[in-house]
DNA sequence: AACCAAGTTTCACATATTGGAACCAGCTAG
DNA sequence: CTAGCTGGTTCCAATATGTGAAACTTGGTT
């Protein structure tokens, strides 16, 4: 029936296929037509155009009547919160973060794998008001930023290879490691020094330090960079942060093992304030 | 063939229960056993079981194995950037926010009416750097909220009633206006007014005022409020600020009138392969 | 009027979903 | 140790659901 199909995607039946939708219209990144998903080819154009149906009066997506094109409906912002409170370090690691984050004035992104990319989870951003959902939810590739390459370096050899193949080795800059043979050296070197360098690999100009968050057993929970501007620093002077982050990573690690959660069931009002 | 009937709830097939029970999970705010799930009786065993398992294993709910419990899952993360980007008010919003936010020194909320709920899509906090996900996603009442009250007023009376019907009218505090009736008289005045106050109807100390934010032609498509606590300030001290926040949520208005997506695709990187 | 592309609906068919019931731990009590 | 639990997983026939080719409708062009 199946056999290396499993891994990644669809298969499970048409909830499956629904889900698979809803990540072709939110990939697109705008309102898409009927016509452009149909052009993907993925589904048959009554199937389709049924799916769409029911996600949209599911509240999945939005359809606009004017413009007729889908987007990716509010109730998924209803449900991410919810993910997002539940499922990922941030909570936890809020208040670290604000701590690390007032001793070195630099950004700083909170991270995690999933399905191979990197998943951006909190950030601080050195000035500037944040921004909210616009960078948590944020994905990002693993093969060449900070993040990534500091979580992949400690991951186990099985692990480790499916999150490789995954990989898209896009050139992003001259820096960019572009191939699998490339980044399995430079993990292991990463692996051997416990943290990571981004050295204007995804972007221009862009460098940062980052370390792995791990729990107890060493497995990979998340990763912690401090991210800057070749002109502000260099990599030498991040690389003295590295005491300071490995002890947020520490202490986020720490944290997490023994966060259970609050026994109090939810809904309640919570505002402002604090 | 329909409208205004059936709304929001299940109904389309499979892909509609297993979004369901999407919420049953999220609704609970921390991570759910199964036996807790068939035990609120939605679902026969089996049903539940195998639909918890493909939820999962597409990602949509995280299984923790030690614990044996469900929570929902990252890439409801990911597909929430991607609706927040694109069907929110907050990126056309965000600009105006800070504005407003410079000027009056107060908290700000901006929010969106989405299944007779206040969602709350962007925030800018008064002092202290913004939470994100915290606020954004998070889900209130809308018959004891400034910004509800404010949209509500300027439906229409078919929207109107849908809407109503969905309040709870649970009584927060001694000011919460705890019936459809004394609601509906309070929007009336707001209407006549143009702007709402939250009297400390939802938490005690807490006062507000908030106008909706209306397209061409008065559609209400989101609500601007600016909060504070009655030590702090007074209504009367708020109302001043009346005309500042219309003026910028005409602004917002305006400008998501004529927001057309840029026509440029999906960030650089890769689609949905790799 | 004739055409075309985009979107919507139909309908005979088969596959995916269903859910009662059986099954399998792991526990606790008798 | 055995019976009786509770919480979770698997079977499987019955059938409700979902499928998708093709027909149809809409609205815009030439």
């Amino acid at each position: 029936m199946n056999e290396l199909q499993s891994a990644a995607a669809s298969g499970d039946g048409t909830v499956g296929k629904a889900l698979d939708i809803l990540d072709m219209v939110a990939g697109h990144g705008r309102p898409v037509r009927f016509s452009e998903l149909l052009a993907e080819g993925r589904f048959p154009k009554a199937t389709l155009y049924r799916l769409l149906q029911t996600l949209t009066n599911q509240g999945m997506l939005a359809f606009d009547p004017e413009r007729q094109s889908y987007a990716p409906g509010m109730r998924l912002v209803r449900l991410a919160h919810s993910a997002w409170r539940q499922s990922s370090l941030a909570p936890v690691a809020r208040p670290h973060l604000d701590a690390l984050a007032a001793e070195v004035g630099e950004t700083i992104h909170l991270a995690q794998l999933d399905t191979g990319q990197v998943l951006y989870v909190d950030k601080r951003n050195a000035r500037q008001p944040v921004e909210m959902f616009s960078q948590a939810g944020k994905v990002g590739p693993a093969y060449c930023t900070g993040v990534g390459k500091a979580m992949m370096a400690f991951l186990d050899a099985a692990e480790l290879e499916g999150v490789v193949q995954r990989q898209s080795f896009h050139r992003f800059t001259e820096h960019t490691l572009a191939s699998p043979e490339a980044l399995k050296a430079e993990l292991a070197a990463i692996r051997a020094r416990g943290y990571a360098f981004d050295r204007e690999e995804h972007e221009p100009g862009i460098i940062c330090v980052a370390l792995p968050i791990l729990s107890r057993g060493d497995r990979v929970i998340g990763a912690l960079s401090v991210t800057s501007t070749k002109e502000r620093t260099t990599l030498a002077a991040l690389e003295a942060l590295v005491p300071k982050i490995r002890e947020t990573a520490a202490r986020i690690a720490a944290e997490a093992e023994s966060w259970r959660f609050p026994e109090q069931d939810n809904r309640g009002g919570r505002s402002c304030l604090a």
